[in-house]
DNA sequence: TGTACATCAGTGAACGCGCGTTCACTGATGTAC
DNA sequence: TGTACATCAGTGAACGCGCGTTCACTGATGTAC
């Protein structure tokens, strides 16, 4: 199916060189097929290019979702809560560091399109990663790590945290840094959020 | 002098459309001259955009030395430090929340271009952003409120965080929040960043 | 079973666009002797 | 004081480029009667 390819294709263009790498002519010549083409499947580049956006979240989804899940302690714990919590955190940020292109394209999201639709944009278990990040703090809440008061709203906060340090590592002015500095950087900013979330 | 007249024109296009906005051609025309005479002054629209992100980190320096500037409680007391710290985070986000077109760009040096030049890229007082979030800090540590052991590197964790906010809710996902969502959600976060950085 | 017709994915050629950049040039200004 | 020359900011015209998009079309597939 043409309209696949031209998704997988502009996938790949974004990998490499995010949301303006993906060229609606460069699509069609991956698949084998003329420009125009494109045209039967998609109304115009933005089209093509928001459902590239929107793979590109689905792929963050499944990868913080399969991290979150390779946490064995049980639901409800203090040590499983922080555990997935920080998986989910660490998998953002490994997944902005290992597939920036990526990354960059699953917030590039054309015109005045607002979230991508929930269902495409989510992982296997069916959460998008937003709602990863709720559940993690749910369940910190849970646990007794979070406190009650103090959830309201946290999650965009934390997520702040965790997107500006991807941003500033992967395109900012600390995109130069030895690979060994990042991973200090965002060791700090784990600690700097646990502080901010948990209960003295 | 011409060489101005297009950092100031490419600064113009900037405030409205972000560093893709900054289109040699059309700074040539907004100050009279032949689309080549550029290259008298730029060795080619690199370097032209060069010069117009550093004067855009050269204005949000310029807008949290006056936010610091502005805070009268004398240096070293506890209201002093707060007072300044939060000023010069506030003054970060509202930056980033009416200039959008220039904060985008005070972050899309092109190239391999580090830093901007420190001298050129700060405010009237010598201090680039990056310097004035630290001197903040500094003085929380003097202060008091500031654990010493927690103060190396916690300046990545808090420009991130706010950086990150301003990232959301200027062209991520947030962007199209009314105005008094966008106030909540940067109040929240100065509460977040101010727990992650005080003594408990 | 055969004929007539609609549907629809893909073709081939062309369009206008605005861009960054290069070329050979002009004309004003400063400087050496 | 006058002449010869270098410097340098700006001109005018043109280039190649690749893009998104439109046009009229072809040919295969399915469907009604």
């Amino acid at each position: 199916m043409v309209r696949r390819g031209l998704i997988d294709a502009g996938v790949d263009l974004a990998r490499h060189g995010g949301p303006s790498a993906v060229v609606l002519r460069e699509a069609t010549r991956a698949v084998g097929v003329a420009p125009n083409a494109a045209y039967r499947h998609f109304a115009d580049r933005d089209a093509l290019l928001a459902a590239v956006c929107t793979e590109a979240m689905r792929q963050l989804a499944e990868r913080m979702e399969a991290a979150s899940g390779a946490v064995t302690h049980r639901h409800g714990t203090k040590s499983g809560a922080i555990g997935r919590f920080r998986a989910v955190n660490a998998a953002y940020l490994s997944f902005a560091l290992e597939e920036t292109g990526l990354f960059d394209t699953a917030f590039a999201v054309p015109g005045d399109i607002d979230y991508a639709d929930d269902a495409a944009a989510a992982g296997p278990a069916g959460r998008t990663p937003f709602q990863l990040l709720n559940d993690a703090l749910d369940e910190l809440e849970t646990a007794s790590i979070l406190p009650g008061v103090r959830r309201p709203g946290i999650e965009y906060s934390v997520w702040a945290s965790l997107h500006g340090m991807a941003v500033l590592l992967t395109r900012g002015p600390l995109r130069t840094l030895a690979s060994a500095s990042k991973n200090d950087l965002t060791r700090s900013l784990d600690h700097f959020i646990l502080r901010a979330v948990s209960r003295d």
